[in-house]
DNA sequence: GAGGTCATGTAACAGGTTACATGATTGA
DNA sequence: TCAATCATGTAACCTGTTACATGACCTC
């Protein structure tokens, strides 16, 4: 049920959006909170119209394939209001690279090291992209009032828990090296 | 395949765990980058057992059912470091709060308001669980030392990236109340 | 005596991943 | 000319969730 909800979400911050531009949306190099693949979009969207949540407009276009633009049909906008009222479920991590740091004195050292070096390169560049939403959203506005002043905050606040996510990526990514290199050092 | 892996670490750090040990160590209240529930981890290890990667030792106890307890055979170590050696998947986070407050203002902001609090209070006491472990691990040794010092550091690496997620939990929340606090105020 | 913990699981279903297929256009 | 982008999807498979079942013990 939680796509479809972030599906509405989207849908309902963004407005008339092809499965494709949500594809890009839900891509994890972009996405802070839900990551989704193509061919999930596609199923789910096709369940939501059957659902009467959202309403595709097909727009023909030259030297492209035609598009289908999505947007929420009133009943769509009352799941969303409705979703906001449920508890949400607690959030869910998957780390395959925590895994491999925890049982790294079981493994290849170098391998896990090399990993949490192209970790660490991973993060500089969504942060990166993070820092320019932002900017691009404060649009010369100091945060504090835009904060108060802008009709449309949530989007902000969950583009500030992104930012810090991968801001201690980074620092532990860091720091993480720094201990590998020290005991390498004390090794010998 | 990546629950499996997840498994090999957990035998691996802790070894000769019961299937209902590894539940309560893929809980989400306490699990920091994996989690699973106990149907999943029953059906993983039924299939790593065929597969030769763990075995089970039979423990008859008085007065409670018997135990399976498991742990890794040479083939399961040998799978576990290979795994350290395969290019990790990005990090999939899912958070269904994130949603709601990205979409708040088409929802019920006295809802998501209630929610960020109940997820404040849930992100303290992971904190305060993590610290303990913390505190457990070194000892009484000075952090510096340990991380040089200790045979296995990966544990402790990661239960640091589970603390400052908790941290930064709590700093976000108290933040984004603050701000729904002043524009309500300021609404009036 | 009610609810929690220890300890095992199964069945049905929902959600997510991987691989494939098509085909024109645009930029290096 | 090679790869990327726009734009659609399908099929098969794997993973994760929910609900249920059993039964004795321990604590309030």
């Amino acid at each position: 049920m939680a796509l479809q909800d972030a599906i509405l979400a989207a849908l309902a911050d963004g407005s008339e959006s092809s499965g494709y531009d949500l594809a890009k949306a839900f891509d994890y190099a972009v996405a802070n909170f839900w990551t989704a693949t193509p061919a999930q979009l596609y199923r789910e969207l096709e369940k939501m119209q059957d659902e009467g949540l959202v309403a595709a407009r097909v727009v023909a276009q030259e030297k492209r394939p035609n598009k289908r633009l999505l947007s929420l049909t009133k009943a769509g906008r009352k799941a969303l209001h409705e979703f906001t009222t449920r508890d949400p479920k607690p959030t869910a991590i998957r780390d395959e690279l925590l895994i491999q740091v925890d049982a790294m004195e079981h493994g290849d050292l170098a391998s896990v090291k090399a990993h949490i070096e192209a970790r660490l390169a991973i993060a500089e560049q969504k942060l990166a992209y993070y820092k320019k939403s932002r900017e691009r959203s404060l649009d010369g506005c100091s945060e504090e009032d835009f904060l108060v002043e802008e009709e449309r905050v949530g989007p902000y606040l969950t583009l500030l828990r992104g930012i810090s996510f991968e801001q201690e990526n980074i620092r532990w990514a860091k720091l993480a090296l720094k201990v590998l290199a020290k005991r390498e050092a004390a090794r010998r």
